[in-house]
DNA sequence: CATAATGGCCGAACTAAATTCCGCATCAAT
DNA sequence: ATTGATGCGGAATTTAGTTCGGCCATTATG
């Protein structure tokens, strides 16, 4: 057998420097995973099979997560969307909410800092599905209170996007920050 | 303005209705769409071309949006996420508040019912990144307050799911709704 | 009640893309 | 200047995507 002895990339993901090709590669997958490496290439300037080099590499390092088909809500019967936010009693009552992970109508958990703890994304069938959702929030111990904020519309829903605002239109009435 | 007409097919595609297979399709192909489609079929036991030709009605239909790539927000230096609640004075800013999908830090738009006006999602390299962006928000004519949720740690984040919690643990003490 | 028509599936054939291989150029460190 | 490593491109190979024709089941129709 093949005994590793000069083990460099041990723990670390070598996180290679994600060079502004590589940015370009994840703005069109984030657009159309479907396209061929030919295409992909085409767009970015490579030839294929370093255009395949280069997303082979991007998910080696993790920085493509997964491909994954982008579903219309309404198609699946789910067109009530809400944000609760989540008042507990005490901290770290985080893994007790987790339990609500094994409902797909939850997508997103997150602890926030503001005057809240929690904070959820939920996408139900109707306002009942909601309410049994948040009834079996209060049923978890610790949990004091929620807000639900009902969306009406969505305007804008889209995945990380790998493009970065370089320069923010200075706002000249503030004083300029040490850091 | 809107003119009724019997148009079945104005906001809906001719939805021919979701059966299990479909969202068992949908199911795999949200948690990994690069399989083959000789997998796919087999997962959901049907023959490729069998498998191929529903996501193709899938696609056409609508219910599936689009393919995409999901990213790692840290890989492309998105370290920061919150949630931006707007409100804002009168009615209808919404068009001018659109401008802000322009940038890329800026992933969800939502009108809600409740004590604000507008939600948002939004993720930066740092707080100063989210300050330039506030502070842009504040520019739009309107905007009269803005409270931010930072998050602190995502427990959870994942797509739309196909699935459907059909019975929710009832709640004894609750009255039964007509409704 | 029989029959035609539709829609969905499978197996096989065909086409296109993914993947591998190898030589070459570039850059960095010695 | 030399060496090693890294990334790229072109061609060949393997694999998957896609099309085609026939079969079966369900539903509409005379």
């Amino acid at each position: 057998m093949d005994v590793e002895t000069d083990d460099i990339q041990r723990n670390k993901p070598p996180t290679r420097e994600i060079d502004p090709i590589d940015r370009k590669i994840l703005g069109v997958l984030v657009e159309d995973a479907t396209i061929s490496y030919a295409e992909l290439g085409e767009r970015v300037g490579l030839s294929p099979p370093a255009a395949h080099e280069r997303v082979k590499r991007l998910k080696r390092s993790g920085a493509i997560r997964a491909t994954s088909a982008i579903i219309d809500p309404r198609a699946v019967k789910k067109p009530l969307l809400a944000f609760v936010h989540i008042d507990t009693r005490g901290w770290g009552k985080t893994p007790e909410l987790m339990a609500v992970s094994k409902y797909p109508e939850v997508e997103e958990i997150h602890t926030v800092a503001g005057d809240t703890c929690m904070l959820l994304k939920v996408r139900t069938e109707d306002t009942r599905a909601l309410e049994g959702l948040l009834a079996r929030l209060y049923d978890t111990p610790g949990v004091t209170s929620t807000r639900s904020y009902v969306v009406l519309s969505t305007y804008l829903e889209r995945p990380v996007q790998p493009e970065i605002t370089s320069e923010w239109p200075a706002p000249k009435h503030m004083a300029n920050p040490m850091y």
